[in-house]
DNA sequence: AATGAATGAGTTTTCATTCAT
DNA sequence: CATGAATGAAAACTCATTCAT
């Protein structure tokens, strides 16, 4: 008797979700091109050719990877929606994001590495260009919400805390002040930080 | 009639540069496994096999970029040292900075895309530690000079704001406010601004 | 509540027909590997595992298909013999010919893939080498009853018609004038006809 | 120094000579899709990756080598137009026919293997459909010529017996009378022969 | 100093076949 | 009887590097 509908489903699933764990790790430390399917097979506890019953080329994996995100932003925006004090937002935004940074840290790094090198993955630089402009924007409203001077430059300034001190985390691991670092920016963030952006 | 000494010599360092260049452009756009000896070869009008009368392999042409960044952070540094007052100092560090992000837009990249990977080119990464830790110490100097609050965190924050409008830059381009930005970081850490920073 | 032995019969007859019908047609139009066991099943409805359950390797279907020819041979020489006049066998062998060309074109062109590719499928080879070599025979006794000079070599222009013809019909499809060329060789092997070859 | 441009050309030629002519043996005899470029490469006498140099697919080299037949057309055609009795014009097509059946027999055998995969190779399959229809219309042309009663369809015939006996002689081989059938179609579309299909 | 033909190891990809269910 | 996930060997193809000239 074959397997159920279900119990193929479900092994699927799992494979699916195997490989593209592994495929996030090593191309995120090894890069796109330095990772080889077989590094991802044996790292997935599967044979190579059956990687390719899953996705059709090492290319789809990566473009699945970043699919992934929209639905992770989606939720973001979701929860953000549910806050009315635009301080709160803020709040929310910078742990998000730190937590963000520490705790999908491969994910980040592969997001930036992809979005460095323009030449390759058009359709993986599109959804991160989209989902880098929708945080932009948000930000910006709430900025402009609290009366801030620059809207528009300082939602930039924001946003790019995040990145460089994401990439600093990443150079410096334990060097880094990482809580304090977050609380710097909640406290620069907070109503007194905000207050003296007005001006 | 053989070519003088000088004759030779010009040759070499014209081919030299020639490789460096085409290298550090296919590097920045396809990234380095993504860019192959012959496409470095013909992007810089030479034979393959020339290549490698100037570098023993490819992983020593990406190596060589990186070794040009530490002259040009002891020039920096050297210049720095000239300036007496530490808001010119900073002043001349955004001016730097934003140049860089703007003229060498390529090596910028290249610089990130390898920093992200951590288990590619333990040479270059280690050159790169380096180099952004001098920094660190500088700007972190010169806040304490100007008894700001927290000159660890602050200097950390201002690197941070360059890497992250580096890549704001990268990703939208024309449609990035340049030098609005690079007013806005400029007033920032003005006199003015900088007095926001001590309590 | 179990099949029934005859309902099992019924359905492996079917599953077996479909597969072969399948094959037949995509190694006919795609070359014998030029076809994977999934085109196969897919094409037959039915999953790869099953094709395994009826024919042992791929190989083993080629093999099953060109078994059947031997059927249809032996049922067109059980024809040929209830005919008594040698005008009427050279008259239907035609019209067979002629009808074998146009319906089971598939079958006759994969026969002539393989048959053209020695190093492949011996088994399928020498089926094939003997049927061509049993109408020749046929003809050439014909021939050779109706008194034309050179039977044995008349035979094997009558039958190189046909395999030329086949071709050109494939080439040109609706462009080939199928029925005029029909009619035309009847002609050639009609009494009249006859009468030309005998000097 | 580096070889001279001369040099390299010669170079190139003959290896691409040998890729060229491995592979229409092998693909003769066992198949576009059962040749692999192992096989065409150690048959040539090179490496696997060399072959990769000449020709950028496996696809381009089936390709390459039909692209020759035009030349060969040309040159037919070419000489036929040098002949000015029609019965020194059939004469010179069956002497040519013949020999290049047996001469250049693994090329006629990829010729119609190709031919009969439609699927595969449309290029190739276009010019050897050109190919067939030139030949066709000059032989048309003669008939017709020649007052000929069905020029369209003797032409036609007089194609397929070639196609015919091609087949033969490679099943049969030594068994096939290849002196005696050359003889046999000479005297079948001698003036004595094109006699009897006037009427 | 320079060329590009040649190699071979490594990579991506395919697919006949097996096997757990 | 039937499924399709899984394997592994082999195929197509790439590319850093070498080498004869």
């Amino acid at each position: 008797m074959p397997r159920t509908k279900e119990q193929n489903q479900e092994i699927r699933n799992k494979t699916r979700r195997a490989i593209l764990d592994s495929s996030l790790k090593l191309f995120a430390n090894k890069g796109f091109h330095g990772t080889s399917i077989s590094d991802i097979a044996r790292d997935a506890g599967i044979s190579k050719g059956l990687a390719y019953n899953y996705f059709e080329s090492k290319q789809k994996i990566v473009e699945a990877i970043f699919q992934e995100t929209l639905g992770t932003g989606n939720l973001l925006q979701d929860k953000l929606k549910t806050i009315g004090d635009p301080y709160d937002k803020l709040k929310f935004l910078i742990e998000t994001m730190f937590d963000y940074i520490k705790y999908q840290e491969e994910y980040w790094r592969l997001y930036f590495a992809i979005a460095l090198q323009p030449e390759l993955f058009t359709t993986s630089q599109s959804i991160n260009k989209e989902f880098e402009q929708i945080f932009l924007k948000i930000t910006e409203k709430i900025f402009r919400e609290l009366g801030v001077k620059d809207p528009g430059l300082e939602a930039r300034w924001f946003m790019a805390g995040f990145d460089g001190l994401g990439l600093q985390y990443f150079f410096f691991r334990e060097n880094f002040p990482f809580e304090k670092m977050r609380k710097f920016y909640l406290k620069k963030y907070s109503a007194g930080g905000i207050k003296k952006l007005k001006t």
